[in-house]
This record gives structure tokens, sequence and C-alpha cells, in this order.
DNA sequence: TATGAATGAGCTTTCATTCAT
DNA sequence: CATGAATGAAAGCTCATTCAT
């Protein structure tokens, strides 16, 4: 599944063969037709379980946090923390539109929410400026995505962890009530 | 050529086949090969070409403007529009990653380079804060991007237009040299 | 679609592969599948259509005879006729099992049914014994298909033709009504 | 086995895979292999098993008999409750054609020798009236045959068995010496 | 001994590309 | 020039058979 994932992000699911899968993850192509029926099924597994988690503990590790600017700050940090420790991962899910996977029920469940929740709750508790929620949200969690995209292709050097705290105070300063 | 983009757009390239175009432009198969050589080619062409002239237009219109604060809202005012004009173009030249395109010398010109500009400008000019250039551009960039992803989706309601002013103004209050 | 039925007849459908039909054929593998969706639709339609052609002109052939004892001679002479003229095909249509094929809908006409109505109507009009109409027409049309089967595989030596006369006989010696 | 013969008859022997065979016998599937070389092997030894020690009973049966027109009315009797007996079995070893089977020896023995034996011999007694001895047998012997399959399609209503005495009735008065 | 996951040859089917008309 | 049937390499997938457990 690793192998899978490595070349559904270099080639793309449909540029990817079974077996390519197969080759390189050195079992044979009918093995995995054990544990997935269609090459889609097995794409759609991957991107769906993994989104379904990660998103799920984001929300665990960002709303603990008491106001709406830790939790922005939190979110930065869980984020660049992820892309970090499984790029590739990150990319799978993230970083990537799947048009392949439209047949499938598009309701997964997304790092994108989480924002909409923090903006939404933080426009209730005043903290965070009026506007359209989701237009407040895809400023936030687009520019931190990108960063990531930007990152991946090289032209970020740094580690991101160094940039949590400014990218955190940017994203705040945007979204803040302004007096 | 419409016809491509929007077999492109909806079920990806690799998903699309020669046929489906051919059917829904109403012309034979063999006549695409005609005007391209290939399939990818088709793609390629019809990203690159695209996408350069957009890129190149952009840039015209937002250098122009005397500070950074105005070529930010220009940027956004003018990225808003070509979506709404055609998102189906926009789509595939912004909006998707092209994974199958990778073989091609990926040094085209993007949006992206219009924002590292204004960032980079603003910077020396002291209108715009410290930090990596591109992580300041990625968060302009990548929010404007995100915003039109969403309106497609439709999750947004309303026309981008009536967005301009309190995005820019919000990506403003983000990059400007705090007090 | 004669190489086809030529290799259905000898390895049966499922022990024929579509290579195998290409290769004898002198066509490319691909080219069967712009007239037939797949390998079974392939099959069905030879079966079918042929099958429905041939009882159709059985019926023209043997329902202007006026007595049961012509109609069964007619009968006779027509199928073993059809036989010696195109044994593949007969073979293919009326001496083998088609289990593969139960998947499509198993309403097709079958010269049995032309038996059949020449029992009943034989039987109505005071010409042929009385007796359950299946059994009697089981026993008609088994025989006939039976000496097809063994002429086939080579035990009867002389043209089935020669056999038309006696055969015919003996049948209306099994049917008749008896005084 | 009785899995296996099911199946066969059901889907055709190459339309069943070991797989179905062992899902529905509830055993592993490789434990088949412990008892035949292969999928062919099985189906080869059901066939010829079967099909022979059929035709000796058969055999066994019917010769004892001392007329030709007493063998006639036992090997219909026998042919009948065969069928009715086990009409999965009877399908699989005379009602259908095999043709994966044909890389095999094809010189089982088979009802129809059963039947030859019976129209030879008339024909030297003066029981049974001149003629193609393989043309006699087949008319003979596919009646029979034709009768359980129609029964088995279902347009046959009542016990074969009640059938017995007019069925060789019949085929006497077909094959007898007339006068 | 029985199991069932793994193997991989070989199947059906697809589709970018060619080319006679 | 345009057409679309034909090509055939290569894809996804199946399944008889093997073999570690």
């Amino acid at each position: 599944m690793r192998t899978a994932i490595h070349l559904f992000v270099k080639q793309g699911i449909d540029g990817t063969t079974i077996k390519d899968i197969a080759r390189e993850a050195k079992v044979a192509e009918g093995a995995l037709y054990r544990h997935f029926k269609s090459k889609d099924e097995l794409a759609w597994h991957l991107f769906s379980t993994h989104l379904n988690q990660f998103t799920t503990e984001l929300m665990g590790k960002v709303y603990p946090e008491p106001t709406a600017e830790k939790r922005i700050r939190k979110f930065v940090e869980e984020s660049f923390t992820a892309f970090e420790h499984d790029p590739e991962l990150y990319s799978y899910l993230i970083l990537q539109e799947h048009s392949e996977l439209n047949k499938y029920a598009q309701s997964y469940v997304h790092p994108g929410h989480v924002t909409i929740k923090i903006i939404e709750d933080g426009q209730k508790s005043g903290e965070i400026r009026e506007g359209d929620t989701y237009v407040l949200s895809s400023l936030f969690v687009g520019g931190v995505i990108r960063i990531c995209t930007v990152k991946m292709y090289g032209n970020i050097k740094k580690d991101l962890q160094s940039f949590v705290a400014p990218v955190a105070d940017m994203i705040w300063a945007m979204l803040r009530t302004s007096d």
C-alpha cells in the first residue's frame, strides 16, 4: 500500500498500472486482488480511509484549544507536521485532486471541514471577522495547502516547522476581528 | 478543443479517450491527429499555451498598479474574473494537478510567479512584511485558488466578484508591514 | 464469424480465445470488438440469429405439406440437408448444449418447436397416435438429431440424403395411428 | 464430487472454478488437489468412471432379456429410472456434450453401444428390420435421450416412469420387422 | 492433513494511433 | 482533407495450481 501511494503520487492513479505496483512491492499482481476488488477500489480505500483518519485526528488535536487563535496555530502546526512526516501520503490525500475517484460518493471528511468549524465558532465568539465562512476558510486552508505544495516542489528550503509561528500569525492577522 | 478541456476537467486526461473527444466534438477520431501528434501533445498544448497566455495577461494587468496593495487587489480581481468567465479552462489550468504532464518540461509560467514578484517588490519597498517570499506568496495565491475550488464545488453561492474587496483586504491585512 | 463457429464447435465457447479467432481469421483482436461488445455477445449472436433463421426457414418448407406423413418426411429431408450443407453450423446450433449462453434469455425458437406443431396438428386430425405431445415430439426430433451426431463422429458412412426415405418411414411407423 | 457435478452441469466445466467448487463443498481449494491432479482430471474422472459403471450396469440389466422387444423396453425403463434417480448425474453423463474433455481418449462406453448391440442382434434374428445399424440405433437412443432433456427443461410434467410402456411400444413399432 | 494466500500465465478488453478509402 | 475500421500493445483481471503454515 505504501508502494501504491508512492506510485499514485508520482504517476497519477490512471498512470499507474497494477503491474507497476506489484513489481515495486515485490508481490504478484493477483495478490492485490485478494484484498481489493479492483484498482479503483484500492485507490479509493487508500484515499478515504487515511483521509478520514487524518481529519479525525486533526480535529482531536485542534479542538481542545481554547481560542480561535490557538486553534489556527495548532492547525498549521499539525498540518506541517503531517506533511513533513509523510509527504507522499499527505500529497495523495490533500494536495492532489482525484477526478478518477469522482465515481465514488464524494462525501469524505477533509481538513477544510476543520477550518470551517474554527471560523464559524470564531465568528460566533467575535474573535474572527465577519464574512462568508467558506471564503475565510478557503483563504486559511488554501494558504496552508499551497505552502506544502511549494515545499514539495523544492522552492521552500527550510523545515516547515520553522514557519509555524509566522504563518499562524499571518493567518491570524488576516482573520481576526480588526479593531 | 473546448470539448477536450471539458472532458479533461471532468474525467481527467488519462480518463478521457480520443473517442470520447471525437464523439462529443462530432469529428472523426483521426481528424485530431491532423492538428496534434498525440493525445498528450493535445493536453500539453491546451495547458501550456493557455496558461502562458493567461499569466502574461495577468502580469500585464497587475503590474502597472503602483502599490503592492493595489496589485494584490488587481490580482484577486483578475483571478476571480478569469475563473467566472471560463471556469472549466481555469480549472484545467490552475485548480488541477496534472501528473500526466510531468513528462514535459515543467517550467511553465504560473500565476504563482506573479504573486512572488508582487511580494518581492513589496518587501523591497517596505510595504510587505519580512519573511520567506515563497511562504508569503503561497499564502496569497493558495487562498485565491482555494476560493475558486470551493466555488466550483458549489459551497460558495454568491458571485466571486462580490468578494474581491473583502478578500483583497484580508490578504493585505495578512501581508502588510505591521506597525 | 465462420472462424468463430469453427472454433466454438471444435473447442467449445469457453475453450476458444479471442486470440484464437483473430489469428485464424487473420484480423486483429480489437477488430472483433467493433462488431460485438464481448466474446459472449459474439457467441450468442451467432447462435440466436442463425438458429432463428434456420427454424423459420424450416417451418416455411415443412408446413405447406398437406399431411403429417409428408411433413415428417420434409422435416427429415431438410434437417439432413442442412446438416450436410454446413455440418459445423448445424452442430453449433443443434447438436451442442450451450450452458455458457444460459445467462441470456433462453426463449429462442428451435426445430423442436416445428416437430411439436407437426405432432399437435397430426393428433388433432387423427393422423398421429394419442400420447403426450412432448414425448412424441422428442422421439421424433431426438432421433433426427442423434443421426447427425453419429454421422459427425464418423460412424455413419453414407450420405444422410440416402436415409431420408427409410428414416421418414420409420418415424412414421412410430407415430402414426395404429389400426 | 456431487458439488462438482452440480456446478459442471449448471455452468459448464470451463465455467466452473475450483473456488466455486471449494466454496460450495465447504472445503479448501487446495484440498481438491489431494485427490485429483487437476480440474480436468476431476471432470474426466467424474465422467468416465460413472459413465462406464452406468453403461455396464445397463448392459447387465438389458441383456438377460430374451427378445429384442423386451430389451428395448428394459433399456427405456432403466434409462428413465437412472435419469429420475439422479438427473444431474445423468445430465452430466448423457445429455451434455463435453468438448472440454476431447483431449482425453474418446473411447468411453456409452449407452448408445448398448442400443447398437440390441439392434444388431435383433437384425440377425430377424426381429428388427433391415437398415443401417447406426441409423436405427440413433433413432432409438436419440429419442430416449431427448425425452430426458425435455423433461429436464420442464416441458414434460409427469413422471417418466409412466411413459415407459408407450415409449417402448412406439420405438418397437419403429424398429420391428414389418409384415 | 487441510488451509487459503500467493503466484503468474494467460485471458478479455481497451484505446492511441494508423491508413485505405 | 476527413473518416472510422483496423491494428496490436498493453491494460485490468481471473483462476488453476502451489506451498508455507
